[in-house]
DNA sequence: TCTGGGGTCCTGGTACTG
DNA sequence: TCTGCAGTACCAGGACCC
């Protein structure tokens, strides 16, 4: 669900629109997580649903019907339900979405093989080799969205453009269940009607400066020396913006993503001020980053753990070490000892993250201990723990600081 | 109004090295 | 030995995306 919504400039010419050389497709599902929600509680369709949870969440995704209510993603649930009193709240299911996503995109890789995703329920396509074979883009695009709501039940919206900036703006004014062709020579008139705030990049402190420097649309981003954009916006986001102004996009779709980070955080029910439930914390985050890094294939270099206070003021710490890990007990010492060196005392705390960046394959990594301890094993008894889960389900063995002595029926607590 | 969780990228400061 | 400089790595924070 894109959280910017833009009105759909007019067309100068009329008639349908010229598709040629317009290769890359942006494929978004309409209201994604509310849409595949609704499948199994179709008497709610046509009503207004909220698909987000838990006292302190935000807006997952909303059928359009709360949308007229004001409601969209990302907004405080608290403030979402004051608007729609009337909305039915559901839980996230992301196991099901997953499996959704999962089928979408074989029905894109069975048009082309560069598919990029972008998340679970978007993604670029490049059809430039598919047209002999399916006909011209738009009519690739027509064959995507039959398919995508015969075989999935839901709908979703196209743009088709000559780059993945324009595609991707086209199928956000397509939405929803809609399809726009932006043909190459109408795409910098296309580009220059729509607000600064339309331009990949550009959130809510970016478009307060390009405000702050007079410039409201994007042909004003356009009209303006490159340097002076540089000056008041940085370097990389000023020469960006001026590109993209011109609707000059030279990146290409590609299919291989490679992560360059893997982390996990969690916002607690209630501010915390217990220095030993953080620990706890910490332990279930690094094990869970741990088991994702393995799961992977992927090492790293550095931790870092993010810790947001009561005021919502958030500091991150990190360490790079000598040598890659994956192993929990590696990313939890450093994460203990980085949340350590903070000294709080009993400062009220939101929210802890650990983190692990400079991901390369674990095989390629070279294997040591941390701190020139010898591996006393951490690595084959963590390869256990995820033997067992994968056999006996997540959780099924974790360490013993984490058991719930309530409902204490795991296995033999491992490590911590 | 009161802000999740997963990420990426950029910027500016500091430390280190040749 | 000291200083200045440039390049690089690391660190922290912020903005942005879905």
């Amino acid at each position: 669900m894109s959280r910017r919504q833009f009105a759909l400039p007019e067309r100068a010419a009329e008639g349908p629109p010229d598709d040629t050389g317009c290769t890359v497709l942006h494929v978004d599902m309409d209201a994604f997580y509310a849409s595949a929600s609704l499948l199994s509680r179709p008497e709610l369709v046509g009503t207004p649903v909220i698909i987000g949870g838990g006292n302190r969440g935000v807006v997952l995704s909303a059928t359009y019907e709360a949308r007229r209510f004001g409601v969209t993603s990302a907004m405080p649930m608290g403030r979402a339900r004051r608007l729609c009193p009337q909305a039915t709240v559901i839980r996230p299911d992301h196991e099901l979405y997953s499996q959704i996503s999962k089928a979408v995109m074989a029905t894109f890789a069975s048009i082309t093989p560069l598919v990029e995703p972008l998340s679970l329920d978007e993604a670029f396509l490049d059809v430039s080799g598919a047209i002999r074979r399916l006909g011209p883009p738009a009519q690739i695009a027509q064959q995507i969205r039959d398919a995508v709501h015969d075989e999935q039940g839901i709908t979703c919206s196209v743009g088709v453009a000559p780059t993945k900036f324009v595609a991707k703006l086209a199928s956000g004014l397509a939405k929803p269940d809609g399809l726009v062709v932006v043909p190459v020579d109408e795409v910098v008139p296309f580009v220059q009607q729509l607000p600064v705030g339309a331009l990949w990049g550009v959130g809510d402190r970016t478009e307060e400066a390009l405000l702050r420097l007079g410039l409201h649309t994007v042909a004003d981003i356009a009209h303006t020396p490159v340097e002076t954009l540089r000056r008041g916006l940085g370097e990389a986001m000023g020469s960006q913006l001026h590109e993209l102004s011109w609707a000059r996009d030279p990146r290409r779709v590609e299919p291989v993503h490679r992560e360059k980070s893997i982390g996990a955080d969690e916002t607690f029910p209630y501010d915390v001020d217990d220095p030993a439930y953080i620990h706890r914390e910490l332990l279930r985050l690094s094990d869970r980053v741990a088991a994702r890094l393995r799961s992977a294939g992927m090492m790293g270099r550095t931790v870092s753990i993010k810790v947001r206070f009561a005021d919502f003021t958030t500091i991150t710490r990190s360490r790079t070490l000598r040598d890659p890990t994956d192993v929990s007990r590696d990313i939890l010492a450093t994460a203990r000892s980085l949340y350590d060196a903070l000294g709080l005392q009993r400062a009220r705390i939101r929210l802890v993250g650990v983190r692990v960046e400079g991901l390369l394959d674990a095989e390629r990594a070279p294997i040591q201990g941390l701190l020139d301890e010898p591996d006393h094993g951490w690595r084959e008894a963590d390869r256990a723990v995820d033997l067992a889960s994968r056999r006996f389900g997540a959780g099924s063995v974790r360490p013993a600081s984490l058991i719930d002595r309530k409902d204490d029926q795991g296995g033999p607590a491992a490590g911590g």
